[in-house]
DNA sequence: GTCTATAAAGGGATAGAC
DNA sequence: GTCTATCCCTTTATAGAC
């Protein structure tokens, strides 16, 4: 049967996101894998570098594939229509990915701090000194890049995570859901580039 | 000693916010409510009870205070300038809340389905038709209220969630961060109203 | 109501055969 | 490399004294 060590990252990655670190068994993971506990020690020593060797393999396939046009001199509006559209279609295909890796940093530190330095690289006074420039052809006030940034990953990534509170309140069906999703591929540069240009100078 | 039925929720409260449902002990709730397991046990069959009722009172507690107002007949702008305000002031002091609750639906949908009728309650109808009335003034094409909800709250919420990730990739300091809050009151609702106001007819 | 002691089950990890 | 059997610690839950 293909490789074990595979099934069993993909069947640990699947428990691991769905459960998150204390509510995944590792009889499930082994389950999945269609193999026993014992092979899962054999190959990885413990559950936490399981775990690790998990979290490790999603930061860095997730985290540099996102931002890797964002320090490139292209200009503003398309970053944003780039990066929201790019986004958006990645976490389409892991939909519970942020939530995991938030929930996991806040719940256990300790364990998780060491990966993080891996993924989002952002050359930020780079990418303020863009900000600058736009702003200066259309003579309107500064926009601070870290508002910039949070306006764009919060607007971006929340729906994701708040997804069945979303749905709830909003009264989205599941059919419709990815229609919304490609409204806001839209709505959010959209949203971003008003307040870029008339943000009043004072 | 005060009433120990309220200093086993508060310690539960604490507890489970902190680690989630998994990740708790009922032996270190004990500790801190400084009390034994057994009496847990004792006003709380089980660890699921003793969950559900921290749950249940949380939302309760946070569901309503915060949307109060969103129906009432002010104007928008006003609106948003409150709700934003009120929504940054309430999670500032309870500022891991947002995480677990939408942890807690994500990991164990059944445990907590139940009591998500409890909060948030929007009239999306009544919302999208003053932002009708706004847009019909303003002679600028229309907003869907789906994403007019969805925006302010990812502005408003997302930081906290991931503020780890934030401020490690923005560079805020653990001493900048009320003052950052203190931008977002401005910002986000500057970010709304440039977008309703310059969205172009078609 | 509150405690100590202990049962009962769960779950990570290992030994040892093949 | 893969399996079965089992160890042993952790954790929830209960029994029973005070």
């Amino acid at each position: 049967m293909a490789n074990t060590e595979g099934r069993i990252l993909a069947a640990a990655k699947e428990v691991f996101i769905a459960k998150g670190f204390d509510g995944a068994r590792m009889q499930e993971i082994a389950d999945i894998a269609k193999i026993n506990k014992a092979l899962l020690h054999y190959y990885f020593r413990s559950k936490d570098k399981l775990f690790e060797a998990v979290f490790k393999e999603t930061l860095l396939q997730i985290g540099p594939m996102v931002l890797s046009f964002v320090n490139e001199p292209i200009p503003l509006e398309v970053k944003i229509w780039k990066f929201v559209d790019e986004y958006i279609e990645i976490i389409k295909n892991n939909p519970k990915l942020p939530l995991f890796i938030l929930n996991e940093i806040h719940v256990n530190p300790e364990r998780v701090i060491n990966f993080l330095n891996i993924g989002a690289f952002l050359d930020t006074d780079a990418l303020q000194a863009q900000l600058n420039k736009e702003t200066e052809v259309l003579s309107t006030s500064r926009i601070d890049v870290k508002h910039f940034v949070v306006n764009i990953l919060s607007m971006t990534i929340f729906p994701f995570i708040g997804k069945p509170i979303m749905q709830k309140t909003l009264k989205i069906k599941e059919d419709d859901w990815e229609k919304f999703l490609e409204e806001r591929k839209r709505i959010i540069p959209q949203t971003i580039m008003n307040w870029i240009k008339i943000n009043q100078k004072v």
